[in-house]
DNA sequence: ACATTAAGTGATT
DNA sequence: AATCACTTAATGT
């Protein structure tokens, strides 16, 4: 049977107590899919062990990474979308092996109100996962800006005749509406990168930047 | 030599 | 990605 003693410093006894009564215990194997987007939501799992990566299906079925869920989380999705009976909008499949316990939905609202430290644990699981998606959201605007960058200064290039382009970041960064640090570290990538020679004022575009 | 401006970096949100 | 704070490098006077 499952051993729930170790969570004893995240829950109180009486809370622990009903998971372990009141919940099922599963292994997952690796690979394995828990949900898919569609489904209901009738548990919220906890995982006791292992990795669940959740991710989000687009409109070609390609698959986007979201985030993953380690041992001793819960997917945040779930604590909002079962409230109100919604169908989940992720897949979650198992990395590797998974032992995870499902706790029934209906027990949520109780829990709730009934003890501070899954409240506490609910609220500080939402606020992680946020943050967490917010860092992914940064990550898929920083590579459009890349690519803007890249096509700015072909397009400059092509306006001047000549791959010496004349600009401080400063400039480059009022152009493209953002701010002079971020294209400062944008065009140092891309001079490690050996695409360009940065000086003061000056780029110049090397063979391989017209590849990209 | 000193002041000013451009660029590089780490940490934080 | 944006902002802040701070450093370093280049230029002008």
């Amino acid at each position: 049977m499952m051993d729930l003693s170790r969570l004893s410093n995240l829950f109180e006894p009486a809370l622990l107590r009903q998971m372990q009564e009141m919940g099922k215990y599963r292994k997952i194997e690796g690979g394995q899919t828990l949900i898919e987007p569609g489904q209901s939501i009738q548990f919220i799992p906890f995982i006791l062990s292992g990795l669940v990566k959740v991710s989000r299906i687009d409109d070609e079925g390609r698959e986007i990474l979201l985030y993953y869920v380690n041992a001793n989380e819960s997917c945040a999705m779930t604590f909002t979308c079962c409230m109100d009976n919604h169908e989940s909008e992720i897949r979650a499949t198992a990395d590797e092996e998974v032992e995870l316990v499902m706790l029934p939905v209906s027990l949520m609202d109780e829990w709730l109100t009934r003890f501070p430290s899954w409240k506490k644990y609910v609220m500080h699981t939402i606020h992680y996962r946020f943050n967490e998606l917010l860092k992914t959201l940064d990550q898929i605007a920083f590579q459009k800006l890349d690519e803007r960058l890249i096509v700015y200064l072909k397009e400059k290039s092509k306006a001047t005749g000549s791959s010496l382009i004349n600009a401080s970041h400063e400039q480059i960064a009022q152009d493209l509406a953002t701010s002079r640090v971020v294209i400062s570290r944008l065009l140092k990538r891309l001079e490690q990168d050996k695409k360009v020679l940065l000086y003061r004022n000056q780029i110049k575009l090397l063979q391989a930047f017209f590849e990209l």
